[in-house]
DNA sequence: AGTTGATCATAC
DNA sequence: GTATGATCAACT
């Protein structure tokens, strides 16, 4: 694959992005030469990736968002017919290490989500990835009804890490923004501070949005 | 059927 | 192990 300059401002990117809408994957990866997986299952962040190529993202596996320069964020969100999303969306790793020294102002949460370029993937059960087309992209900026939301799940979580309360830390708090495990398996433990301030150990958790948020917000800014 | 917990590839 | 990119599969 041929190496992709970064887009020198939003709109150049937007270009970028629209005109990627209407083709398939297949269509995509022939045309830059790129190998597509056999089995998603194997390679399940492929697409994400492969966009990311495309639109000449920069940032890598850095902890910030994929267009440094824009502050611009790339979701590839897989979609039905109907434009729902079939999947919640990763945001961030959880830090569970120095919770106190978070805040959510800082956050990797915020700063990810401040400014997000949709790129739906219309997507059918067991639809073969050279099949699936991608949509009209979207850039949304977070309203202040939904930063709220965010912050709100953001700090109920953080409260939670910072008390040692791991057991809590599960996927059914967050109306918007969920916790859930992200590591390569359930064996996978990192070492955490517990309730009474001792070392105790954890599975790694990540922050998601739910798919009914994004849902709201693929519906809001389709018009 | 929607949600929660588990899992896969890769770079460093 | 921790960060990125996510989807799968079991459970309710």
């Amino acid at each position: 694959m041929s190496a992709i300059q970064p887009p020198t401002s939003t709109a150049q990117l937007m270009q970028r992005a629209e005109a990627l809408a209407g083709h398939s994957l297949g269509e995509l990866a022939e045309q830059f030469r790129a190998q597509l997986p056999d089995n998603l299952l194997l390679e399940k962040g492929w697409i994400g990736q492969f966009l990311e190529h495309l639109l000449g993202a920069s940032a890598g596996s850095l902890p910030q968002p994929d267009f440094p320069e824009l502050g611009v964020e790339l979701k590839s969100i897989p979609v039905d017919a109907r434009g729902k999303p079939l999947e919640s969306t990763f945001v961030s790793v959880v830090n569970l290490q120095q919770p106190h020294l978070e805040s959510w102002h800082t956050s990797v949460v915020r700063l990810k989500l401040s400014c997000v370029l949709w790129l739906p993937i219309l997507t059918e059960r067991h639809q073969p990835l050279t099949a699936r087309r991608i949509g009209m992209p979207l850039l949304w900026r977070p309203n202040q009804a939904q930063w709220q939301i965010l912050q709100s799940d953001w700090e109920e979580a953080m409260e939670k890490v910072c008390l040692g309360q791991f057991d809590k830390l599960n996927a059914r708090f967050g109306e918007a923004l969920q916790v859930r495990p992200k590591a390569a398996n359930s064996r996978v433990l990192t070492t955490v501070t517990g309730r009474d301030g001792e070392p105790t150990q954890t599975l790694p958790r990540g922050f998601y949005l739910r798919s009914g948020f994004t849902q709201t917000i693929l519906q809001s800014l389709a018009y």
